[in-house]
DNA sequence: CAAGTAATTATACACACGATTAATTTATCC
DNA sequence: GGATAAATTAATCGTGTGTATAATTACTTG
């Protein structure tokens, strides 16, 4: 839309003339993956020119095709270098929880939540790329991570009803989109909630009643 | 961004000549917004373009103009004669619930999976444009019913917290924000898990599952 | 039946976008 | 120290976008 402002947060700089920088510069590329996620986050990847980005890391859009050769090559290096990383540290959290299905759900629980305060944008680019039907980054998540750690948590539940260790009203799978919809979503849409209801519900906060919940649900019998 | 594709879904009609139709032709209006919201649940409404709605819709680019004088005000359309209808049919089925907690929560439940029954589109659109951040419905979303659902249900799960009859390790503002997480965001995210699990996890089962882990967590003691 | 209004297409404008190429400056190598 | 490569900006191209205006046809009213 052509309604939509840049607003170039950066101060203007002095513009630099042409030519290979001296020396003592340091590698602009981390700099600008940085530059090209914090877009991507506030305005989606379809909504983020590259214009936008040079403006934000101070530099010409012509740079940026230097160094990744194209828009869709830049998006696959921020996922690769910067979204990547943030989920196999979950993932290598998960992998590493006990037997025990408690265990499981709390290691998970935490294990999200702790992603989002350490990564505070991942939510915001989860749900505009991922979650969106058409979002940049799906196809890309769903055939690196897709495979793997969802069937294998459903897998962990669909054993422990089995064994009569969970709720046999309640579907495995769905028990992952539980998950998810008790963590990622809570934090993704906590702008929402901030402004409705004037007050910020924090991520513990939100980890200490998604434990609550998933363990004994409404019911008031089993308080701790 | 450039790459998109404009898919033009419909056959080429036969160009028609300029000029006012004959009386036998229908009003266009609805017809416009419908192939708008189509456009918008698709492609999203910042990445939606006149010409594509137009196309879809076997008209000009310039009759949505006329019609509607400007793509804000076709979008405030959309939204008021498509969007709002739908959420005012849950405001009224979760208002007139008991006082019962469990009678309010399964009302909400149940009259959320209604409304994705009734109108496949509700998830998607509501992800893209009110969840994400910078939506083009957040704000028209949460000035006309933000203020009053919510916390209409917040005070309820207080005050039912305050009788002791909601669990005490509950956040009566979080539980909103679960109840959307638990039904809206499985329906929303169903084609991921779709593709993930090869499997079609239809609505009657979210609602299922919801209620069953709303109703005791994980626990096994109290199984129907 | 003439004048005016309503509904539609055709054309065009100014702008933003992604990408390409040329120019320019610095570093490196023989 | 001259040639070549690397890293940067400047300028440009073709395309898609929202919107405005003009042209065209049909209905309505006197």
């Amino acid at each position: 839309m052509s309604t939509e402002k840049p607003r170039s947060s950066k101060r203007r700089a002095p513009p630099r003339a042409p030519g290979r920088p001296t020396l003592d510069s340091p590698d602009l590329r981390p700099h600008l993956i940085d530059a090209a996620l914090a877009c991507f986050v506030r305005d989606g990847i379809a909504g983020t020119s590259l214009r936008g980005i040079a403006a934000d890391a101070g530099v010409t859009p012509a740079l940026l095709n230097y160094y990744f050769g194209s828009k869709l090559a830049l998006r696959d290096a921020v996922f690769e270098e910067r979204l990547m990383p943030a989920v196999l540290t979950l993932r290598g959290h998960v992998a590493s929880a006990g037997d025990d299905i408690q265990a499981l759900v709390g290691s998970f629980v935490r294990g999200v939540l702790g992603l989002v305060a350490s990564h505070p944008w991942f939510p915001a680019l989860w749900v505009r790329e991922v979650l969106c039907e058409g979002g940049a980054l799906r196809e890309l998540l769903l055939s690196r991570i897709g495979p793997e750690l969802p069937q294998m948590l459903a897998a962990r539940f669909a054993e422990a009803q089995r064994r009569g260790q969970l709720n046999a009203n309640l579907d495995p799978r769905l028990m992952v989109v539980s998950l998810i919809g008790l963590t990622l979503f809570p934090a993704a849409s906590a702008p929402i909630w901030r402004q409705l209801f004037q007050a910020d519900l924090g991520v513990d906060a939100m980890a200490n009643h998604a434990l609550a919940l998933l363990g004994h649900g409404l019911d008031t019998t089993h308080e701790s």
